[in-house]
DNA sequence: GTTAGCACTCAAAACAAGGGAGTGCTAATA
DNA sequence: TATTAGCACTCCCTTGTTTTGAGTGCTAAC
């Protein structure tokens, strides 16, 4: 029995046993599998070739004598080989539902909500990350007498603020002044490539008011710091509960609380962007994924665009056992429509 | 054994079966409180205090041969009436790091954190609502050749914005002129008092320009708008795995959801807003709070203030057999520190 | 190579028995 | 009269035993 290639029937069989542990969640045996149409097959026939499947570590039996369940091994060698694509239709209604919601992150909470309810699983939206982004404006304003508001818009309309405090009232033609000055110099810079010396050149151009111009690009600093930014939608995480293989006090504890720290979904974010694959669609099976506390489910993770090299994820984290086939379906779908409207959106 | 006063020794032995009850979780009977020092009683005797009790309400036995538990109104008359104050120091390690946060939803983050990590149940931070707020400051910016961002400045420094599209590019002139009849005329104001009739004043001082100025009252209108702008910070959500008569997988479901939705948490804030005791510290047990999901729980909530009558809520919910002792002072400690906080800020 | 048959394994369900915590009641006691 | 000791009774929980049934591996026959 060669690893290199399993015969025709084996891999038959193997689909066949995770087609039916997807359903079912039950350990399956081998006079389930005889029945089954396709195949005419005795039961004996069968043990013999799982016998040959466990050796080789596709599938593995909960305890002796029961029946067969796959292996993280099995479901990726079902993930990349033997799964068909559905070509179901999603549901469109509730999609309509986001073309409504106007704000950014209206829309990708709404995202992941819907994601959830198409799938039954517990979902995640990242906010696009703004690094290689743009300044596209700054504007400064008196707001108190010892406070000025610095409000910086990024490439994409992300708007952000900032109170700064100033020791000394800035007279409304210094505002003036070092609005022009800011502007002149930033707009429509790429953010990466504000340096220390450029920095330096700033400061030194706005004089006395030198210290109020290192505040502002404090501000800038912080409010581009990838991850102090990166804002995580989720939702549907007491989906978990409806899988018994998750729900135990102590898996359904941590995951939960992963959603609800979402540092860990922060981890699994940068992981998905950095490694991209062809159509930017990713799975992770139990302890392929970066996140330690998930090594008991599957994660399927998406990558969308908008405009600019800007990027965010979608996904969805379930058991193992989980409907691949229509979640990568639903997330290549939602891709899709995410891409749309931000790509219908004023032009950048 | 008349229903309006209990006697002097049923008050002690329900005290000490409820205050038995809290630290075990256990149902507590007569042999239990007879070893109790401070009331020298046999067992037997207890017992028929006990069945009193029982007739009367305040205790259950969970099923026959049994110890006792308490009874929502066992726990009622405990909370108002036999619960001394606890005189402990809270940590106060752990607020220094409230103090670092700036950002008004950092703190209030920070805030459910701290309260969590405090008491090992789920907590909620809502933000002041700013109805009776003013409008402290507004900045129209040209962003690009059609749209300009309305930045708006309330009481309290919460800054909000919001893109709009106008047809035409504006000059800059145009622009200053805008935000000076804007600002004259709105500043300082109180929200509530931009009537109908001073919107259409507006717009007829802006001449041809009346439509944009349209669109940054609808801007404002939309910002101030209570529902929308009600956030809510939650943290410890999965504290309750450790109330074992809060983790069935039923009750942990609905309660974690209610957490993730926020829906329901803000019909609670609302209603604990609306009817204000004392100290504004308010205590609902199991059917009394206004979330029917929480109808097992306790939720002790508090309600603090941050100048002009801008109210935000700080709570807590557990089980029923939660320290109130402990909860209650713990929420009484950041209802100050919060109002401190909000109060040594740049007076407004 | 396939299949029928059989002995074997093991988890889960069903059942039985005992222990223990607790109660209510009654009768004795202070 | 209030308290207590004593006792019978209830019911949950734990433990151990048995039964059932699904499933396996192996062997021998086809």
């Amino acid at each position: 029995m060669k690893d290199t290639a399993l015969s025709e029937r084996k891999l038959i069989i193997l689909k066949a046993i995770i087609q039916n542990y997807l359903e079912t969640g039950e350990p399956v045996g081998s006079r389930t599998l005889s029945k089954y149409t396709e195949l005419n097959l005795s039961s004996a026939t069968i043990r013999n070739e799982m016998a040959d499947l466990e050796d080789l570590g596709y599938i593995f039996q909960p305890h002796t004598s029961a029946g067969r369940i796959p292996s993280d091994k099995g479901y990726r060698l079902y993930v990349d080989m033997l799964m068909e694509d559905k070509e179901e239709e999603i549901t469109k209604r509730e999609n309509a539902m986001l073309e409504k919601a106007d704000k950014v992150e209206k829309v990708l909470q709404q995202a992941a909500k819907v994601l959830a309810s198409n799938t039954n699983y517990a979902t995640l939206v990242s906010a696009p990350v703004n690094s290689r982004n743009t300044l596209k404006f700054i504007q400064l304003s008196q707001v108190d007498s010892e406070q000025i508001v610095a409000v910086i818009v990024l490439g994409g309309n992300v708007i952000k603020n900032k109170i700064i405090e100033v020791g000394e009232t800035l007279s409304n033609e210094t505002l003036l002044k070092l609005n022009m000055l800011l502007n002149t110099t930033l707009n429509g810079m790429p953010i990466d490539q504000i340096t220390l010396g450029l920095i330096a050149r700033l400061k030194e151009q706005a004089g006395i008011h030198s210290e109020v111009v290192g505040h502002v690009l404090d501000a800038v600093a912080e409010i581009i710091h990838v991850e102090d930014d990166m804002k995580i939608y989720t939702s549907g995480a007491t989906n978990i509960f409806k899988y018994p293989e998750l729900s135990d006090k102590q898996s359904a504890q941590e995951i939960i609380s992963a959603f609800e720290e979402k540092q860990q979904l922060e981890e699994l974010v940068t992981e998905t962007l950095a490694s991209e694959s062809g159509n930017g669609i990713q799975v992770y099976i139990g302890d392929e994924t970066p996140v330690k506390t998930m090594k008991d489910c599957s994660v399927v993770t998406a990558t969308y665009e908008l405009g600019e090299g800007m990027k965010g994820t979608i996904g969805i984290i379930g058991p193992k056992r989980m409907d691949y086939e229509h979640v990568m379906k639903t997330l290549k779908t939602l891709q899709g429509e995410l891409d749309a409207i931000y790509n219908k959106n004023p032009k950048e």
